[in-house]
DNA sequence: AATGTTAATGACAACCATTATCATTAAATA
DNA sequence: TATTTAATGATAATGGTTGTCATTAACATT
């Protein structure tokens, strides 16, 4: 999994570079293993697919990178009521674009989904307007989760 | 803080009965404190604050009581991402109604809204009834949260 | 009112995801 | 290559939450 030139992903390499960071082997490892599934990983798990590639890098280092990289806004971190955080590329960087979660409360199964953003936008643009001015709160985000048991496990 | 009577939130102890549960005086006590605020307390809060009338009742007390009333749907469990979950009485016992919340990422204050509930209910009416569809989730809650720096924070 | 059944409690230990510490390593730059 | 210091890895610590278990107390029955 590991790019094999050594070069890791090059679309971010200066910015690391301009703030002062510096481009590691291990953060190059978490980002290859974050932009190649489409699943929503923990620290554990990406500290697992990371160790198979470099045994040697710790689940501290895992912590983090993944804290830097959420304040950087290259990854977003979502809690789904599992006990256990999980991350994702952000929209920018992982070809997923803007979407919303449906989220299984029994098998902890996510669904990302994109297929009501027109709506969504536009009803999340009006009402940020509104909340904003009225308890003025300057909104930079939003987090939108539908919960429900999904098909398997609706059937046992 | 407790009903001088003894007799607590006389409006479910139906509820209980017919569940089989019991009426206790920590319940009770637990639930007086949820249905004398406005805010959303953490279990420590809630602890704290029942500590004052009843100082032998345990926090692991709370606790099980909390985990209890979620199930049972009186009781709603937040995660605003400070680090501990923060519970409030559900729409159908609080008075508030059906609201959404505003979340302040540095204080971690939390407003309650229902400004655009006309707009919202239509619009995740309609996207719960697609996503239903279209990936067979039986969808049963949602989480509507929206995220910022309120104006205190924002002046210093 | 006294009894029996068992849900619920309280004290305490254990769990486990996440953070803090700190000596060591290795990017970046010259 | 030498210098600087961001980043690492091993480990301990933190802290919210859950598990254990002997004891208590709701509540239905007598
Ligand atoms: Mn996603
Ligand atoms: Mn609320
Ligand atoms: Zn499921
Ligand atoms: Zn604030």
């Amino acid at each position: 999994m590991p790019n094999k030139d050594g070069a890791g992903p090059r679309w971010m390499h200066g910015k690391f570079k301009c703030c002062g960071y510096r481009m590691t082997k291990p953060r190059e490892a978490i980002l290859d293993v974050l932009g190649n599934t489409q699943e929503h990983l923990s620290a554990e798990d990406i500290y697992l697919a990371v160790h198979k590639f470099y045994p040697n890098i710790g689940l501290t280092t895992v912590y983090r990178n993944l804290e830097m990289l959420v304040n950087m806004g290259m990854v977003v971190k979502f809690d789904f009521g599992e006990g256990r955080s999980k991350y994702e590329l952000s929209d920018n960087y992982s070809g997923k674009g803007h979407h919303h979660h449906l989220v299984c409360k029994k098998c902890y199964k996510v669904i990302d989904y994109s297929d009501f953003m027109k709506d969504e936008v536009k009803f999340l643009k009006n009402t940020e307007d509104g909340l904003s001015k009225k308890y003025e709160f300057n909104i930079t985000d939003h987090l939108i989760q539908f919960f429900g048991i999904c098909k398997k496990c609706s059937t046992k």
